[in-house]
DNA sequence: GATTAGATACTCGGATAACGGCTGTCCGAGTATAAGGGG
DNA sequence: CCCCTTATACTCGGACAGCCGTTATCCGAGTATCTAATC
């Protein structure tokens, strides 16, 4: 798995709290992480329309749907692609033994077991919002996201 | 993933069908796929317990537990490896508002959701044994699994 | 015919290159802002 | 005092290299089998 999803997934934590845009680079500056590389991922993320961007001098980001109907899901999907894990290459219609293409109508029992676990873990991440881990975040570390919003609106040191 | 995991696995389902040791380069030529690639495959499952070398002239791989007590789990992480796919980075304690280490005992909000999301995948693939896997290719496709076991005691054409 | 020594051929095992994708970086296009001059 | 023009500085967006993991491959160590000679 790609490790900016973390990185995206904290930006939109972050998003949830602000209501004026917030650039990449502050954002960056924010985490402690390569800004040129955020905004790769941001740019991910707004392709994918989960965030809006606002170009100009006060631009920035900003969600552009609701923090509870943005799903971790959307996230991961948006930035590692939608595609699977696993991809059945079909080797049972390969090889001397070659099972014949019109008994293969349907996926085989490892195909389908492959399919089943990525949907398990796919329905997992579905059922978490952004607005989710906001609210966690907001119980264990009170204040923290009030913090930040102040300190992304202040010029840099 | 690595896209090894589908020929160990459907490796494993062809040593359910077979007494008498499989040479890799037969199982490779069976599936038609790389011989020395697979080599590395079966040496990984070798490594993890799940199958067992036997060397000489009529060597080869044979299972060295029970087909019901082999997960695909098992096989999965074999291959690619136990390390999970998502790895917190806990950026959450750098940067300029960086949480204090104090408060920091419990992964975070996001940490969790991305485990509790692989330990959904995680146990799918537990609660599916390469047995099961035998049991619906038997059925879909009778006789295939006969089919190989003979195959392979023959010669290469 | 049984035994034993040897040669053989086949097996796995780990060490070694080539490719693709993720990681990291850069500069150009575009726009809201701010300043400054004029009415 | 208000408005318009201009310059500005800041933003995103896509195009460009570097590194690590997966893919693919090879040859050497080791062993059960087969052969053949001997008793």
């Amino acid at each position: 798995m790609s490790g900016g999803v973390e990185w995206a997934l904290h930006c939109c934590v972050v998003l949830t709290s602000v209501d004026e845009p917030a650039p990449a680079a502050r954002l960056a500056q924010l985490h402690d992480v390569s800004p040129s590389y955020l905004a790769k991922q941001l740019q991910a993320l707004s392709g994918a329309g989960l965030i809006r961007s606002v170009q100009g001098k006060a631009g920035g980001y900003i969600l552009a749907r609701s923090p509870g109907s943005i799903t971790v899901l959307d996230v991961v999907e948006a930035v590692d692609g939608p595609s699977p894990a696993f991809v059945c290459t079909e080797i049972r219609q390969r090889g001397p033994l070659a099972t014949p293409p019109e008994a293969c109508t349907a996926p085989c029992a490892i195909a389908r077991t492959m399919a089943g676990a990525e949907q398990a873990w796919r329905e997992a991440l579905r059922a978490v919002s952004i607005a989710d881990l906001a609210r966690d975040v907001g119980s264990t570390n009170p204040g923290a996201l009030a913090g930040i919003s102040t300190w992304l609106r202040q010029a840099q040191a």
